[in-house]
DNA sequence: GGCAACATGTAACTTGTTACATGATTCC
DNA sequence: GGAATCATGTAACAAGTTACATGTTGCC
């Protein structure tokens, strides 16, 4: 479904291998969107039957050869028109608020490390944020390319910004109690 | 994996139906986790197979008869487990933010469209999430079994806030390019 | 008469996860 | 010698979605 959008929308940037494309959702846009490699060779194969993608093999000499994908006119096509359709509200699946939600019935101190765990893992995401946007986009202005790339790093510096400080108040409260 | 503890986790609350939990999903509990009614039909009879939960039919007139869940002492101790396990990075997956990366190759003015309804739906998530405050912990305080859920509903409001302001940004952004 | 809500479920399908499998090179 | 990185994939399973199926009551 959106998977193969979210490749493809990769593929964009420039053509890249099954392996590469694990690591940048792995690493670029791992905030939006997750994918494991399984999945991804899984649906490189469905995009090139359907000629949204090709591939060509990089022969490497010591290393494994690369397959290496593009994508095709049909895929910017398929890009476009998946672009019209309305998007969906993103979902949410968060084990540490199912928790919170039967705080009588749950291990009071796993649940204050498991808080603490998650309020470092933010921490650590927020400066690694600041780090990509002081790198690309430092002067705050970017190319009219970059714009939402711009835009979706800011939101993710806001997201990382908005639980930092709610994981810290929880902290407080659990502490407290 | 983790819906069968969400579904736990609601009837530590209270005994349910399927049908009452498919719309316990949608409302109460749909910002951390969200599922429908076959999944919530199939995790019942596995949990009912391992003793987690056990069910009695009340017969209705005229309505079909409703079959009630209830969480048993076996339910509790596989919650209390669960509890203990290190808890994963909530999974994001999002449309909108994927379109955004690939700003020049999308229809600009679906962009637009989608990025107002996107605020409308924050602002009126927001709204509800305010209302169940005000209803439910009136002047802030909350008894400590309701602790948790009061934490969950400040997350909810502050991430919708942030997300409203971030729709507000870049709209203005996007109507001057 | 038609639609929505109540109430339960199945079937078929698509997605996503985990483990397995192979094999070379480089670094410690 | 062992672990990590590069590089590709398969198999089995778990989770999630969509459409189908049935039948009543109450409201407009």
């Amino acid at each position: 479904m959106a998977l193969s959008h979210a490749i493809l929308v990769c593929l964009t940037e420039r053509p890249m291998s099954g392996y590469d494309l694990a690591k940048f959702f792995d690493t670029s846009i791992a905030f939006f969107w997750k994918a494991t490699h399984p999945q991804i060779y899984r649906e490189l194969k469905k995009l090139e039957e359907q000629g949204c993608v090709t591939s060509n093999e990089e022969v490497q000499s010591g290393k494994p050869n690369r397959k290496v994908y593009s994508i095709t006119d049909a895929g910017r096509d398929a890009l476009k028109a998946w672009s019209r359709e309305p998007v969906a509200l993103p979902l949410i699946k968060d084990d540490l608020l199912v928790r919170l939600q039967a705080i009588e019935h749950v291990d009071k101190d796993a649940l204050r490390a498991q808080v603490r765990a998650r309020l470092a893992a933010h921490r650590e995401q927020l400066e690694q944020y600041h780090h990509i946007r002081d790198m690309r986009f430092s002067g705050g202005a970017a190319v009219p390319e970059d714009l939402g790339k711009l835009m979706g790093l800011e939101l993710g510096i806001q997201y990382e910004q908005g639980w930092i400080a709610w994981c810290e108040s929880v902290l407080e409260r659990l502490e407290r109690a």
